[in-house]
DNA sequence: CATTAACCCGATAAGATCTATCAATTTTAT
DNA sequence: ATAAAATTGATAGATCTTATCGGGTTAATG
């Protein structure tokens, strides 16, 4: 079981793009350097993102990425989903044919086990996750400052 | 977000052993054929389980594996934490450095995740697995005999 | 209108992991 | 003795993951 680096890359590529998100866009190369984030690999992950309708691109001179769908509006899992596929265990709990001498008992926990994490990642969302690192980001900084 | 081919094969392979749970033990050649697992895979995965404290082997004729732990006492958790390890899905949640730069916000996600996905897991025996399918084996053979 | 910043795209390489098989050995009931 | 069965270590083959490369296109700016 392991989440891929493309999607948590993306995720904190997103969390740093929805701290910066003002009227203009915001380059991939700004959010690969804040996040020490290989830059063309980056570039795939955010070109599938635009694909999945989740972010903006706007190319040439002062171009960059901006959100399609508000932070509010994009879960973990919409993230996961359009870089890694459904989050399934198993691909019998997503329509593929099963071994069919099996009266499957077994699939059911898969399925229940994908239901919830699809529960759990569909809570977070990345304004979410924005704003939370942001007061960690504060109260770290006052550590020094007391 | 999968669960290898080795979890699943072993959890349908403990369900079929669990099933034929008698005072003998059963070669892995008998589950391996009834369970279409091939054969040397099914060892490799026993002799897991049996390093994991699940079974017990008894080597030379007659020989074969048995349960050293109750199935009612063996969740799918065990065994796929036997195969494959932790189910975290992501390495900042099981000890592993997190890049530094985070006040991270992120990994909360992937560790609500992971203990979700143990709770899922750990909620289901083999012993509950193999009674379900033996109704449904049952209530199956019925379609035939109305 | 030339320059340059930035995204776009397809190919591919390097590495890791997963799945499976092979060959040889050891144990033990009969 | 024989045969059934687990044990062990090596390794092949396939696939997936993680990047990197090299060129192309778009568009703001002076």
């Amino acid at each position: 079981m392991n989440i891929s680096a493309k999607s948590k890359y993306a995720v904190r590529a997103l969390v740093e793009l929805a701290q910066h998100n003002g009227d203009q866009p915001v380059p991939i190369a700004d959010i690969s350097a804040r996040k020490d984030i290989p830059l063309q690999f980056l570039e795939q992950l955010f070109s599938s993102l635009r694909k999945a309708g989740i972010l903006n691109s706007h190319r040439g001179v002062r171009g960059g990425f901006s959100f399609k769908r508000l932070p509010e509006e994009v879960s973990v899992l919409d993230v996961v989903e359009a870089l890694d596929g459904s989050v399934a265990p198993a691909a019998c709990t997503v329509g593929a044919p099963c071994d069919k001498k099996d009266h499957c008992a077994v699939q059911d926990v898969w399925m229940d086990a994908k239901t919830s994490l699809e529960s759990v990642l569909s809570a977070a969302t990345i304004a979410d996750l924005a704003e939370k690192e942001s007061m960690m980001y504060t109260s770290t900084e006052e550590m020094y400052y007391i």
